[in-house]
DNA sequence: TTGATAAACTAATTATATTAGTTTATAATA
DNA sequence: TATTATAAACTAATATAATTAGTTTATCAA
C-alpha cells in the first residue's frame, strides 16, 4: 500500500549509479532501480519524468563527482604540475568508476544545458589553473578546450578497449600527452 | 509469404546506417531497420545475431568511412602537413555524419575485437604518417595514440554540446590543438 | 522432378517504459 | 482534535522492442 518512502530524485540517483558500478550501466533501468529502492517502478514518475531523465541525472552525477576529483588534485599546486596532476586524476576517475565514466560518454539526448553546466564547472577548475600563464581570454579557452579534450579522448578511448595489445605502456602514453601540451604553453609568448 | 529478398548482413547494416542519419541513432531498433527494408523483424536474424550485432556493424561502417576519409586527406602529404589534413578530415568526417560518429562512440560492449581492429586501421594510417619523424617505435605508439585521443576527444565533446555558449571560434581551438602536438614532435631529439 | 536448405513468415514470450486511475499516509488547517 | 488536500505510493493496462520457436516456401542442386 502507499507508505511513505523518504524518496526523491537525488535518492533516486545514487541507487541507480551504485546500481550502475555494480551491474553495468546497461542494466540500470526503472524496474531495476526500483526494485533497488523496494518500490515499483512507476513509483518513481513521482520523482523524475523517465528515463531520459534518469540517464542525464546519472550523468550530472558522475560529472559532480569527477569535479570533485579534480579539485582535490590541483588543491595546493600551481601550473604546469597542477595541469599534470588534474590529469592524472581524470584518468584515474576514469578507471576507479568505469560505469559512472561511460554515463558521462552516453549523453542521452546532448543538449542539457545542465549537463553543460557541471562540465563548465570540471572546466572552471582549469580557468583558474591557467590563470598564471597570463594568456588572453581567447588562448586561454582554446587551450582548456583542448586540454579536457585530450584526457577526454584518451580515457573513453581506452576504456572502449582500444591500447591493447600494442606493447607501449599506456600510463607513459597518457603521461606523454598532458606533458606535451602543457609544454607547449611555455612556447606561446614566442613566434 | 517466404518470398526471397536479396538481404545479407551488409545490405542490413547501410539501411541501418541510413536510418541512423535520417532519425537519429537511438531510432534505429531492428524494426524499423526491418521495415525500412520491406521485411518482418524476426527476419533479420538469419542475418545477425542480434541488436547487438547490429550496433557493432553500425560502428564498424562507420569507422571503415571515417578511415577512408582520413586516407584520402593523407595521400600527397607528409609529416606536419600530412597530420593536420588528418585531424581536419576527422573532425569534418564527424560534422558531416553525427549520428554515424555517434555510433563510433556508443561501442555496445567495448570489447569487439573486430571494432578494435577497423579502429586500429585508421591508425595505421597515422603509423604510416609518422614514418619520417623516425621516432623509436614505442615514441611512435604514444604519440599515435595521444594525436588520436586528442581528435577523438575534441569532436566528441563538440558533438555532446560543449563548446557552444564560450565565445572563442571552435574551428581554432580545433587548429590549435592540432598545430600543440604535431609541434611537439619537432622538440622530440632535445632533451 | 524431387528434396534439402536458406530465408522468409507467424505467434508467443519477455522486458521495459510509460500512462491512467486508485488508494493512503502525512501534513496543514479549521 | 478532526478534517481535508496533497504527495506519493499502488495496480492495471498499453506500447514498443528484442528474441525464440516453430512453420512455410522459394530456390538451387542432384
Amino acid at each position: 500500500m502507499g507508505t511513505r518512502r523518504n524518496l526523491d530524485a537525488q535518492i533516486i540517483l545514487n541507487a541507480a549509479a551504485e546500481l550502475a558500478e555494480e551491474k553495468g550501466l546497461e542494466n540500470v533501468s526503472l524496474l531495476q532501480v526500483a526494485e533497488k529502492l523496494g518500490v515499483k517502478s512507476p513509483s518513481l514518475y513521482n520523482h523524475l519524468s523517465g528515463v531520459q531523465e534518469l540517464s542525464t541525472g546519472i550523468a550530472k552525477l558522475a560529472l559532480g563527482r569527477l569535479e570533485e576529483a579534480i579539485r582535490g588534485a590541483a588543491v595546493g599546486r600551481s601550473r604546469g604540475d597542477a595541469l599534470l596532476a588534474i590529469a592524472l586524476a581524470y584518468r584515474s576517475y576514469a578507471k576507479k568508476n568505469p560505469e559512472l565514466y561511460k554515463a558521462i560518454l552516453r549523453f542521452p539526448d546532448c543538449g542539457d544545458s545542465d549537463v553543460q553546466e557541471t562540465g563548465h564547472a570540471v572546466v572552471r577548475i582549469l580557468y583558474q589553473v591557467m590563470e598564471p600563464y597570463y594568456l588572453g581570454e581567447e588562448e586561454t579557452i582554446h587551450f582548456v578546450r583542448g586540454f579536457r579534450s585530450a584526457l577526454h579522448g584518451f580515457v573513453s578511448l581506452e576504456a572502449a578497449g582500444f591500447f591493447r595489445g600494442n606493447g607501449a605502456d599506456v600510463n607513459e602514453s597518457y603521461r606523454q600527452l598532458a606533458v606535451r601540451l602543457i609544454s607547449s604553453l611555455n612556447m606561446e609568448k614566442r613566434d
